[in-house]
DNA sequence: AGCTCCGTGTCAGGTTTGTGTCAGCTTGGG
DNA sequence: CCCAAGCTGACACAAACCTGACACGGAGCT
């Protein structure tokens, strides 16, 4: 999962980066709304996190505009104590979710995890794909019967395949979705991760098909 | 639409000019920054495509100076591979999105729907004519039941020809829009990759009418 | 610290295949 | 009947892709 996290504080910011990081997810992160705004314009993210009070505005100001453009990727707000009273408005503009500061690292994952949840239409979050179940939450990825153990890499590309089957995702895309801006990785990784990713789908009815010139695809076989 | 290009390449700001006029958009040209604020004080755009390296100064102080007038018109910048660097720092500086010289018109026109889309909402886009369903995002081609593989220049070339159905397009104006510009291919080219769809296109109730001495046109037979 | 293990990304080389050109052929209009 | 326009099989080349090997570095253990 590629998230967004919008907050001036740096301790926080980097403490809440590495415990996602060590979740296994791309972490960007923005100081304040103008560079959030840049990091969104680019870039798709799957869950955003959003302060409230920032350098250069008022992050209620960016969750409105965002809904008003009609952006449905999710926004957990993180607000402090003495902000509590407007908690709720903040889920009138639009948010997904409210945490209030200071808070555990393990509360901040069980709602997101909630709300990516309700977002992918509901009750479970693994997806199934003709004879492959991937469960994020549990990382594994079964095939028939047979479960199969997969890094974090591995895991985190066959997450992008498996959430839009079919689709075909080019080298550069999913050099952008799997590492943060500050790692340069070449397209090259992604091939060797396809490679890698295929070894453990042998015998599944379910393969990664190169699109030559294109990139990859998830597709029954 | 209503585009600005600045760009002081004339080669490539007639190609560009021409290959978006084609698209039916007014597109205004600039060779250098004096001229682009010109426009802009009179003119109201849709989007902006701007160069980096100008006769006159920087485009990044331009695109600055844009932001920090409050103008959200976007803006695409164009960079040269050597400037690639630095193009994170184009997104702080407000830019909408980038792209990297050369490159394919098709590219272009993508990148700039995406950032119009962006703009104001936006939904999905499955071409369908008679029987054959062409689906951008999963590159493929059906007709009727089977789907069909095409190659990456053939998919391109098809999806010119199902955006607009019973339109004619000459040979000179489908080497444009399927080349970049610093390549030149032939016309025969595109007899070529017309006789490749055809073949992929046996059973249809669609095909590909040669307009002698016009160019060709698709449509139901 | 020192050590090992494992995940990761790069590289080099080998292989595949998409692509555009050419040459010779067919077609159609005048 | 002739010429221009269009068609197409074959081909050569380069880009795209694959993969085994390797070097690097962090995590965990002693």
């Amino acid at each position: 999962m590629r998230y967004l996290l919008v907050e001036d504080n740096d301790q926080l910011a980097n403490a809440v980066v590495d415990r996602l990081t060590l979740d296994g997810h791309v972490v960007d992160r923005a100081g304040d709304l103008g560079t959030a705004e840049d990091f969104i314009a680019t870039t798709e993210y799957d869950l955003i996190l959003l302060d409230i009070m920032l350098p250069d505005g008022d992050g209620r100001h960016f969750l409105q505009s965002h809904r008003a453009a009609q952006r449905d990727t999710p926004v957990i707000v993180l607000t402090a104590r003495s902000e509590v009273s407007d908690r709720v408005g903040v889920l009138d503009l639009g948010a997904d979710d409210y945490i209030v500061k200071p808070f555990d690292f393990s509360e901040l994952e069980a709602r997101c995890r909630a709300v990516l949840r309700r977002r992918s239409g509901g009750a479970s979050n693994v997806h199934r794909y003709s004879d492959v179940v991937f469960d994020p939450l549990a990382c594994t990825l079964t095939v028939g019967a047979r479960e199969i153990h997969l890094r974090n890499r591995e895991l985190r590309l066959f997450e992008i395949f498996i959430c839009a089957p079919d689709q075909v995702f080019s080298k550069s895309k999913l050099v952008d979705r799997l590492f943060s801006y500050d790692v340069d990785a070449s397209e090259n990784a992604i091939e060797v991760y396809v490679g890698r990713l295929r070894k453990h789908l042998e015998g599944a009815a379910v393969q990664i098909v190169t699109v030559r010139g294109l990139g990859y695809r998830l597709s029954q076989s």
